[in-house]
DNA sequence: TATTGTTATACTCTATAACTATA
DNA sequence: TATAGTTATAGAGTATAACAATA
């Protein structure tokens, strides 16, 4: 068992420079990390409303508003009226936006497997293994029950 | 041992969890990525010509004179001159600079010790299994050699 | 002429504050 | 009054193109 304290410090370096590499691996294709994971969000968990898009992912809500304004510009999401109250926006995803979240999924995991390939077969076995905690652990912070 | 295109998709769907997991663990000090990044690298690498930054971090060569301007600016970095060649800049990191980098490093252990003790112990153990591995990864991407 | 870095300019993304519409 | 969202305005951070200094 990990003693929480000395361990934090271990892995806060390790998850520092992988935080460094994942960040290299996402696609460049124009989307911002907060709008490709508004995208992702929206495509995982179904409509939201605004506020709840922009509590979930840390901006303000005017951030939001801009951020929805430009996915509905490109056409990857819409809004939609929500009837029991004229107040609020509710924030959908179309089949484009679904399709960019395919498509960066797939770029990403080309380049995963590229890279991979590389690893000796023990390192690549040790992440197999680890893969179902790391995503427990990206539960953890993600929130999305 | 993986397959590599299977396993690539699978990798992928969880580190693209995992990075969103990562992206909030970031210490919300106004720090962007790319400087944060930058001064860990001059951190750990050392000096670095603002043309090996721009590269190594990959963003254009005026990014990085903005940058490192803002880094000088907040004395977290200095340019020196290179005797030998009068068109260089080196830039270098400064005390209060590591200081930064050691700061947001506990800041983020500390979050991540507090995450783990929610996870149970053969998550941790498997995590802590793959430390090396993921290391490695990281290696493979951040050319820290 | 080529290389290194900076300056000029424009665009994206974000925040805070003020505003509109609905409850 | 309170809540949901938008608009107004300002600042950070980035890119491309043009420029200055050195090799």
């Amino acid at each position: 068992m990990l003693a929480a304290r000395a361990d934090g410090d271990r892995l806060a370096a390790g998850f520092d420079r992988l935080f460094e590499a994942l960040r290299r691996l996402n696609p460049a294709d124009g989307l911002s990390l907060t709008t490709a994971s508004t995208l992702r969000r929206l495509d995982r968990c179904g409509d939201h409303r605004l506020s709840e898009l922009a509590a979930a992912e840390g901006v303000t809500q005017p951030a939001m508003t801009q951020l929805v304004s430009r996915l509905e510009r490109d056409g990857l999401a819409e809004r939609c009226p929500e009837p029991a109250d004229g107040r609020v926006v509710v924030v959908r995803i179309t089949e484009a936006g679904r399709e960019v979240v395919r498509r960066r999924r797939a770029e990403r995991a080309e380049r995963l497997a590229a890279l991979i390939e590389h690893l000796p077969d023990r390192d690549r076995a040790a992440i197999e293994a680890a893969l179902p905690a790391l995503d427990h652990l990206g539960e953890l912070l993600t929130d999305e029950s």
